[in-house]
DNA sequence: GGCCAAATTCGACAAAAGTCAAAGACAACA
DNA sequence: TGTTGTCTTTGACTTTTGTCGAATTTGGCC
């Protein structure tokens, strides 16, 4: 591709994204050239906890995960992260390496925007600052809910909230790389413990495990499991 | 105390902030003219979870715990806060209800400042979006640690990692309010099974539980207790 | 269709965490 | 100095979660 078009389709990528929605043309333009794009196949590293800072990353394709990762090799999944989203804010506003690794769960392209470069943008577009904060108040806001979760929780609790947040129209999707144990990573516990959970749920008839989605039967029901248990 | 003290007395301790150093002392004046001074007792609830957004709250004295309940009483710290501290940053950005309940530990004097004056302040102060993007992105940075804790360490090794986080030259001073029971809450556990981590770690001689302090009296075999372990 | 690798399911077991009840120790305070 | 309430310690027990190993199923691919 060339430098020109890349450019280009990295201006598009910047102004969907929340942050960068109120900046005007031409400034867009510098930053999409300061961009760097990156692919990464499915599986591969983007960054690892504790290497300096990349930078403020945009998904303009695919969807990755960013994690924790235990030395016995178990890991958390803190977050995952699709088109049209930003992830690193934290390395780039706190003067701190990056907190967690970042793996691509499909192919996927990446923009990665210098940390310079985005505090010289935070002075000039003081406006930029509110939706930032927002956006980092937001994600304050779902690490305590998984603290919580993980704090006062059981796992079939954990998992039948996470059902309920994360259907729409009663079905949850699910994606090629929605496996038992990805979504085990992700409510803090290991695949056998989920798969018991799962298992559970569907006896009582509170979802049906399909194909490539899950179907939630009684709402009413997976709400009482999500509150309940400790 | 008259008002021109209590707004005096407020500017002080706002100058204190870092969020705030930056201003002049007449933009101060005006934010501690806005402010609304509170006092708590120990134990005395400042706001609960759920509750919109009460502003942005400056300690001036005392020290107080930034908590999540569940249903059954047992509580998650998320946080705790002391003079010369902020807290609540994140309704004051996030356009949600007070994510966590805050209870005071100590009899505390509190500021706090309206939402609205906030945002205009950000407005008109570009400056000062940089130091509390800051600050929000160590909070997270806290938080993911905490998740980090909770999901892939056991007991122990959360206790062993926070003997060392928290002690200041070997040494760590026990205020009033830090009871075992606190500590367990703070750590995402119950007050008998911190005891025991506790025990087991003085056991094998390397803490010293004493009248008002934890000593440690053997650094690295508590650094090996914070790295095992699951 | 048949093969391979990955994903899921299962059972038996081990370990960690939480609960309950009760006894001791300690500190604040009258 | 005694008394009272809180904090700590302990033991026995239950529940939840994690581990290991092995089937079994599934889905993609030649």
């Amino acid at each position: 591709m060339s430098r020109a078009i890349a450019a280009h389709t990295a201006a598009q990528v910047l102004s969907a994204l929340p942050y960068f929605a109120e900046l005007d043309p031409a400034t867009l333009k510098t930053i999409a050239q300061a961009a760097t794009r990156r692919e990464y196949e499915t599986g591969q590293v983007v960054f690892l906890e504790g290497e300096p800072c990349a930078g403020l990353c945009v998904v303009q394709d695919g969807w990755l995960k960013v994690v924790k990762l235990s030395p016995d090799g178990r890991e958390q999944v803190l977050r995952i992260v699709s088109a049209g989203e930003a992830f690193n804010e934290v390395s780039v506003f706190a003067v701190a390496p990056n907190p967690a690794t970042v793996v691509a769960l499909e192919p996927s392209t990446v923009w990665i925007i210098q940390r310079k470069v985005m505090l010289r943008l935070l002075d000039q577009h003081p406006g930029m600052a509110r939706r930032i904060l927002q956006n980092l108040a937001e994600h304050v806001l779902h690490l305590v809910a998984m603290i919580e979760d993980l704090s006062l929780r059981t796992v079939e609790a954990r998992l039948a909230r996470h059902l309920l947040e994360q259907a729409s129209a009663g079905k949850l999707r699910r994606h090629r790389w929605a496996t038992q144990a990805e979504m085990a990573a992700r409510l803090g516990t290991v695949l056998e413990v989920l798969n018991r959970a799962l298992q559970r749920l569907v006896a009582e008839g509170l979802i049906e495990v399909e194909r490539h989605q899950i179907r939630i039967v009684d709402r009413e029901g997976l709400k009482a499991r999500a509150m309940l248990d400790e």
